[in-house]
DNA sequence: TGGAATCCCAACAAGTTTAGTCGGAATTCT
DNA sequence: AGAATTCCGACTAAACTTGTTGGGATTCCA
């Protein structure tokens, strides 16, 4: 997997996620719904779901009628939630991830890159919790009445997603 | 690897490239006296040197005396450089290389996470991209005389590099 | 001119990770 | 009872990572 690349349980989970913020409220959504409309394998979107659960991010209902909710509002669950969850916690190096720095590398403190990578974490997690499963169902919601949800930059503009005023977000 | 988890050829790649930093001006470094230095092995930081060398940032005298040399000045290579050289580009995502989208996901028109996605891309070029080799040099200079180069914030400050006034940066 | 120092290149390999598949047990609704 | 679900653990093929190994080509210096 190359450098920052998501692996499929992140874009796969993510995609789930998004579809069961699409029906909050609506009593638990069955994984096989999810799996035809995200178009993945059910069983392998099983196993994320699994972690999801123990962390707290959905639950489930077994039988029949039964199926995965969200634990929260879309509002309250960020991206960056469910990445850490299903990548595992963003940390560039070891010497940046929880634990002793210096059990990592011995230079850790006297290392300069070890602060080039602290920068990095730290924005990546901003960008990633800036962002919560509201933001994206609105921001499709916008996309599909309008070209660009926010402003005419075209489909590559990125100024809505957590920018736009009122919307609800994580305050750290 | 992780996600966001730098592996080993990145992380090796910016210390030669920073021992080479450290000797600018003085002539070719044989690769042997890097790879003590930065206690990697010197077989494996070949491999490393060949990409950096391919992608124009360091060149290369063969024979005795002879070693890698920066081809530009430490303040116009960034880390940024180096690691999309090492690591390959900054994509978070297929759909967001590269290339058409479309051919990537059928669904990129209409795809919101596609946003997302290149929001981190963008955030972590940047941030990669703010910080030279000149920066580290500088910063290590710092913390070597003073317990943080910028302030008082102790070991995880990151309020040098690449913010200091005065410093060369790459403006795109 | 010979040899030492260096870069250059290609192949190989053990271990780990990814992206699933498979089969079945447990639970719950109707 | 039967159907719809979640839950769990084992398995696997392919790719990637992190090097190692071996040798060839070039250049400097004594």
């Amino acid at each position: 997997m190359r450098f920052v690349r998501l692996s499929t349980r992140g874009k796969y989970g993510v995609r789930a996620m998004y579809d069961l913020a699409l029906h909050y409220g609506e009593g638990p959504v069955p994984l096989k719904a999810t799996a035809e409309r995200q178009m993945v394998s059910e069983h392998y979107l099983e196993q994320l779901m699994a972690g999801l659960r123990r962390a707290g991010l959905v639950t489930s209902s077994r039988g029949a009628q039964g199926g995965y909710e969200l634990t929260r509002s879309p509002a309250d669950i960020t991206i960056g939630d469910i990445v850490r969850v299903l990548e595992g916690p963003i940390d560039p190096a070891e010497c940046v991830a929880e634990g002793d720095p210096v059990e990592a590398c011995e230079r850790a403190d006297e290392c300069t890159m070890r602060l080039v990578w602290k920068k990095l974490k730290d924005c990546i997690n901003r960008v990633l919790d800036s962002i919560s499963l509201k933001d994206l169902c609105d921001e499709t919601a916008a996309l599909m009445s309008d070209s660009c949800g926010s402003c005419r930059a075209g489909p590559d503009c990125t100024r809505g997603l957590g920018e736009r005023a009122g919307t609800a977000r994580r305050t750290p």
